[in-house]
RNA sequence: GUGGAUGUAGCUCAAUUGGCAGAGCGCUGCACUGUGACUGCAGUUGUUGCGGGUUCAAGUCCCGUCAUCCACCCCA
């Protein structure tokens, strides 16, 4: 091919397989969102650059949003995550909707940022929040929305878990070590690197960080002490929900998840594989302070986002990823030629009203071994022939690809018995 | 933004110290002019990412560039 025209960096196609497997997951966060009672909504693709200033953090906002100025002036962003625009919408009608709300939401974000494995510019998230409750069962329900998801998409728990702390209780052991407040955040950043470094960069780290020796080893002891949640006011009721709702055996702690993102506030948790192969499937939290930092009441609010790159991957290594190579339609009529086009084409429509998914191959001069091949390729089920035979006789020839039976059935029976080798494959 | 690797047929890849660009799959045709999947036979597939340099000779060595992948940063 001559000099094709390159994609945007970092962006996909998603071919008609991909693209399957992009609506089966969007179809499986329908229906768990849905069973839980949530509401799907949508914001804007693009957004004021001030929206995310306040709270998402500076790197996101900084260095990894695509951010331009529109024919008036304004600084608008594409959109490089929903919990900014979610926070807008329900301050803006925060008087006139009954609280809690539960929605849901799938769409794309862009980050401009290298890509690599698991990570694109253009990607696509599932958000799910309850907004308006801050009780720990709220924190409860949304990872058994998660953990119901992951079971629903074939993980099991030893394939991947739910990784929960609180920031909460580890500002307070924090504190309890004699960390300045201000150094919280530095120390957050230090206890979430601690997987990606070797023990004596992590000290070294540390140590540029302002810590002591008896600092980093409290801080070493606070992130191996998986007891630590009794210590929370609200962990112990979480993790008790979390048993009630049926999914304890996907949730666990883990003192060493932080989050990144500025405005969690809470409870905040993580899904990984257990393996440890790729990134962190999906992450969320607690964030309180959000809507009123956007201009609304305060209102609490919790929830989570899940990428489709990461999970996507996913699903491909540990085998979970569904066979999409089912046929556009399973029914494949033949044009013998020219002169039986149009019958063809008027077989295929009184098919399709009668509810069956139909290919019509319409090119008379093609063979009919072509017309197979392409039909067997495509993966149909049945192929129907209407030559000068059946034509005559008003019928028409029905051939099961998977068997090679092949029988002529006059026109008015066709559908029923396409219906049926469908429905029960070979059987007669 | 930093660092590393890789670009050869539609796909996956091979090509010895620089020495005739290949294989498998696919695709096309035939056996089988009213039938796919299976089998056999025959055929087909190239700006070696792009541009320059060294050399009698470059897929191979050197420089530049573009793209992809991987890691860091950050994060879904």
């Amino acid at each position: 091919m001559a000099n094709p025209i390159q994609p945007v960096k970092g962006t996909t196609d998603y071919y008609p397989e991909e693209m399957a497997l992009r609506a089966w997951l969007y179809g499986q966060m329908r229906q768990v969102s849905e069973a839980f009672g949530y509401q799907e909504y949508e914001g804007p693709m693009l957004e004021r650059l001030d929206l995310y200033a306040a709270k998402s953090g500076e790197e996101l906002v900084e260095k990894q949003s695509y951010v331009f100025e529109d024919r008036g002036g304004e600084r608008i962003t594409l959109r490089p995550e929903l919990t900014p625009t979610l926070a807008r919408m329900v301050a803006a009608r925060q008087r006139q909707m009954a609280l809690p709300l539960r929605w849901w939401s799938f769409g794309p974000f862009w980050r401009y940022e290298r890509p690599q494995k698991g990570r694109t510019r253009e990607f696509f998230q599932w958000n799910i929040d309850l907004i308006g409750d801050d009780s720990p069962e709220a924190d409860a329900e949304l990872a058994a929305i998660a953990a119901t998801f992951l079971k629903n998409v074939g993980f099991s728990p030893n394939e991947t878990q739910i990784l929960v702390n609180n920031r909460a209780l580890m500002q307070d052991e924090l504190l309890n070590l004699g960390i300045a407040k201000g150094d919280l955040a530095a120390v957050y950043g230090l206890i979430d690197r601690r997987d990606k470094m070797t023990a004596d960069k992590w000290r070294d780290y540390g140590e540029e960080l302002g810590l002591d020796a008896p600092q980093l080893e409290g801080v070493t002891a606070l992130m191996k002490n998986q007891d630590l949640w009794k210590n929370s006011a609200v962990l112990p009721r979480f993790f008790e929900a979390v048993d009630s709702f049926g999914v304890s055996d996907y949730v666990r702690f883990a003192p060493n998840i932080i989050r990144g993102l500025d405005y969690y506030t809470g409870t905040v948790f993580e899904a990984w594989d257990t393996a440890g192969d790729f990134r962190a499937i999906f992450g969320g939290g607690r964030y309180d302070d959000l809507v009123n930092a956007v201009g609304g009441d305060p209102v609490p609010a919790v929830g989570f986002a899940v990428g489709n790159v990461v999970l996507s991957l996913l699903l491909e290594a540990l085998g979970h990823r569904p066979d999409f190579s089912a046929s556009p339609a399973p029914v494949y009529v033949t044009v013998f030629d020219g002169d039986s086009l149009l019958p063809a084409l008027k077989l295929a429509a009184e098919l399709r009203a009668a509810g069956l998914k139909v290919t019509s191959h319409l090119d008379p001069n093609d063979k009919l071994g072509k017309q197979f091949t392409h039909a067997d390729r495509l993966g149909a089920k049945v192929v129907l022939i209407l030559g000068p035979d059946e034509l005559k006789n008003g019928e028409v020839a029905i051939k099961h690809l998977a068997s090679g039976d092949q029988r002529s059935l006059p026109r008015s029976e066709v559908a029923e018995r396409v219906s049926k080798l469908l429905v029960h494959g070979e059987s007669k």
